[in-house]
DNA sequence: CTTAGTGCAAAACCTTTGCAACTCT
DNA sequence: AGAGTTGCAAAGGTTTTGCACTAAG
């Protein structure tokens, strides 16, 4: 379960922004590309091999508003641009990142222990947790074949 | 346990580098704020306040320098720039950070159920994992205070 | 119509790099 | 002496911002 356009017009509307064409089409990069972690470029690149233009300052703008929304999760994967996910709302925080260090491949990971380690934390610190990030660096099948051990 | 500057010298000499007074230095600030996370441009400030200078590029080369020899651990804690503390030998990984999303104040946290988690992954994907890096997003204590919840 | 949003170009930032001068070992 | 290191200034790359123009509600 994801969002749709009419979901995103009423986000929109609680906060008396306007649903343009651009914003549309920023969101539909993002559910024709469930699986990916776009960054601000590709997703520029994207709406132009579809010949439709959108200014690079919008879609930054745009990909901050939907953050704030969350309609798109942002995400780091240390390689100096910011990317992006969809924020599927049926299993939130229970998706972590393995980045191969070698190839940069980013596979997900699907896992419930966090929520254990999140209680556990709100219990010994004063903290109200209300998100995390969790990312795993280390080599991917095929590279770790390629470094032969 | 941390690092000492003998320590030091033996790994620079691994690699043939040398022991200059400009690597003592920045390894000498993370000595003095063990507690802190620092950018950059943090160290260079406190390099200069103490009257010795040392050029904001050769910071830069330390900084990733000392990272790749394990003597400092670089994080990204979404502010725009990257930050390092010192790598304690004696617990490594075992350490997460909270961030507070209204003060941006971090706060340390020692737990070990990470490593359940890299084994679990370890067993169920192909991934052969040798780090990882966890944060907590939420309000801290005063801050949940002020927010009135 | 009114207020918010867009596009462009310029600016702001953080970080990296080329190169001549310098300094550990 | 020689290889690595420094500092500076310039360049690189991503993200933000000012402003006149445009468009959604």
């Amino acid at each position: 379960m994801t969002i749709d356009f009419s979901d995103l017009r009423q986000k929109l509307r609680e906060r008396e922004c306007k649903l343009t064409p651009q914003r549309q089409m920023v969101l539909q990069v993002f559910i024709d590309n469930r699986d990916k972690h776009l960054s601000a470029e590709d997703v520029h690149n994207i709406v132009h091999q579809q010949s439709n233009d959108i200014g690079l300052a919008t879609v930054y703008r745009t990909l901050e508003l939907l953050s704030e929304l969350d309609v798109l999760q942002k995400l780091d994967f240390g390689d100096g641009r910011s990317r992006y996910e969809l924020n599927e709302t049926s299993t939130p925080h229970h998706h972590h990142h393995l980045i191969c260090l070698d190839c940069g491949t980013v596979i997900e990971f699907e896992d419930d222990l966090m929520d254990d380690l999140e209680n556990i934390i709100a219990k010994n610190s004063n903290f109200k947790i209300v998100d995390h990030q969790v990312k795993f660096y280390g080599y991917c099948h095929e590279c770790t074949i390629k470094r032969g051990d």
